[in-house]
DNA sequence: GTTCATATTGCATACGTATGCAAATTTGTA
DNA sequence: TACAAATTTGCATACGTATGCAATATGAAC
């Protein structure tokens, strides 16, 4: 342990009990939302917290109740565009429930078991993975434990874990039918990772609407949803000799680096020479310099849904596995030539929604 | 409260005591680091303790110890891409040093005070604040608390809280010199928010580095740091019949929204038509859609002083303010046009740095 | 084997708070 | 005013862990 003794205790119930005049308990109970205490001795007992400086022991709290109020967040990364959003929106959305965030952050190895020893040492009320798995063994633990799990934009083969997820596999064949109906003829795909259920699907959408327009001959490249990696598949597709006219990017993060590898290096023009579709409909991708028409995750509501499944398993100790699937819209921009119809505007937008749907 | 009692406590340090025919305080010293325990007694209950599942309890360890090894950061949004950068950078540094990270973000007013006392009441070993102030009463109660606070990024007037920033007077006295090198007559500045202590320090090196080359008139809107509030100050500043030629804004996420104006609203060429300098030197600036001319801040570096700074500080009990100040530099990109000489090569980027510094 | 210094162990206690429960007090109604 | 019901209060205890301290064990030197 480090040598410092220097941290002061604080105030404790004790003393404002004391300069109160009051039980110790009756102090508890001034600061227990629902609980027995007349106005009377409230207000004295108020008074004499504000005096002396009192602030609860959230630590001492948590013991007795079983109730850290934490939540844990892991995301290995901020890279990608969309997690920074995303946290700051769980950070607003678990404050208003009064949650408080721990964040597990910058591991690279993506190897979450040190993380999960820590936070579980921590006896955390929730956990919201995003950007990590949970080895079925640990989710088994949780279970055990009573601790409700949610895995964001995320799923797992086995259904044990709750999710919050969009069709990714549906918007990958929206955008198939978005470039064919384009007039596209020859199509490209940088993925994600390839262990992640969200590549695999908006992967698998894609290939399937594709074949659904009779069109089989897919050139692949992977991207790793590394920025870096991505620039590297890019140049790798547009050398090719048949090199595709129409690329979907498994993100908007590393469609980014796409369309600079395209419009500087190989001189491209967007949409004229190559049309770009990305995915998340983050920043970047509506910032004019890029446009790029892009499947949008509504963040909002994938995180209202979260903290929505938190708070009602936390509440009710019932954490049988939940599954939300949102809807997300393709949005046009200007990095792909557009279809001759099928193109609304929703809310000061332009949606891709052809007629059979 | 809430209902749910379906939280089980977890295995304890007693129950694995009885399992391996020891003290309860026998196992807490197996698991205190320098504790007294012999290699014999350590085994069986490492045994034990991994057969039952046990995880030690940090709630209750912080109570004992008066150590939550808890980091409170403090980040009003996430929004300026600088931030998720730190973010992640942090998460790994203070996990390296066995603390965890207590993230309050996404609250759009400014207004910590009820952040603050959410924090206090977490028993936090200490407090990191970006894009967020203290008043003198919070500081005074850290002090006497003995919690060591630093502000990342930024400064107060008084000297009583510890902070890391780097020279943002001399960064923009830097930009001042290269543009007026370039050969640039007339100057523009794009603020960032009125009372933060890092746009005063920019703005005040770019005016002196100005007035030292004998031009005074410098035309200056503000962007609030705020992506919408910097595109209609581009679109005011670039309406005048005297538009500037140079263009300082007082940081990236600002800056890009500053181009994308010029470029596509204005049909401005970057450089030929306008030069444009940033701040920050974040993930965008660096794009090649972008390439923005930026006085990059030394991230890394920065988050291994605020860690450094904190860590001391915990371990000596002594929380004197500490100021660590580092340098950035000028990294010249596409965006401005160019001085004649004082253009070095360094680490793979081009760095402005002319002879008398 | 004895002595001395050091390491190890378990007991008892404390940390700051919430809560069960019995006793005391207050409130509402006839 | 009396009585029943409801509210309030303080006492005693527990939560899970670390630690001071006295008792015991161990290792080294003679």
């Amino acid at each position: 342990m480090d040598g410092g003794v220097n941290k002061k205790p604080g105030v404790t119930s004790s003393q404002v009990a004391g300069h109160a005049g009051v039980s110790q308990s009756a102090v508890s109970r001034t600061f227990t939302p629902g609980a027995s205490i007349s106005s009377k001795t409230r207000q004295k007992v108020l008074a004499s917290a504000k005096e002396l400086g009192y602030r609860p022991n959230a630590i001492a709290r948590s013991l007795i109740t079983n109730r850290s109020r934490i939540i844990a967040v892991v995301m290995a990364y901020l890279e990608n565009l969309f997690y920074p959003d995303v946290l700051e929106e769980l950070g607003r959305a678990l404050a208003a429930e009064n949650y408080h965030l721990l964040l597990f952050t910058g591991f690279m190895d993506r190897d979450s078991d040190p993380v999960f020893d820590q936070l579980m040492q921590y006896r955390v009320d929730g956990i919201i993975l995003a950007s990590t798995s949970l080895s079925s063994e640990l989710s088994e633990e949780c279970a055990t434990a009573g601790i409700p799990v949610v895995l964001f934009n995320r799923t797992t083969e086995r259904d044990a874990v709750s999710s919050v997820t969009t069709r990714n596999r549906e918007g990958g064949k929206r955008i198939a039918d978005f470039l064919v109906a384009g007039g596209h003829k020859s199509f490209g795909y940088i993925a994600g990772l390839e262990n992640s259920s969200t590549n695999r699907d908006r992967q698998q959408g894609f290939i399937e609407g594709l074949a659904a327009h009779g069109i089989t001959d897919v050139v692949i490249e992977t991207g790793n949803y590394s920025r870096i990696d991505a620039e590297t598949a890019a140049r790798k597709m547009l050398s090719r000799p048949d090199r595709p006219e129409a690329l979907f990017v498994a993100n908007d993060h590393m469609a980014v680096a796409v369309m600079d590898v395209a419009r500087y290096e190989f001189g491209l023009n967007i949409p004229q020479d190559l049309s770009l579709v990305g995915y998340d409909d983050v920043g970047p991708a509506r910032w004019t310099s890029y446009g790029i028409t892009s499947m949008s995750q509504p963040l909002k509501r994938m995180v209202e849904a979260t903290v929505d499944i938190l708070m009602d398993q936390i509440a009710s100790g019932d954490i049988e596995a939940e599954h939300r699937i949102l809807n997300g819209d393709l949005v046009v921009r200007t990095s792909a030539r557009l279809p001759s119809s099928g193109i609304v505007e929703r809310d000061g937008q332009q949606i891709y929604r052809p007629r059979e749907s």
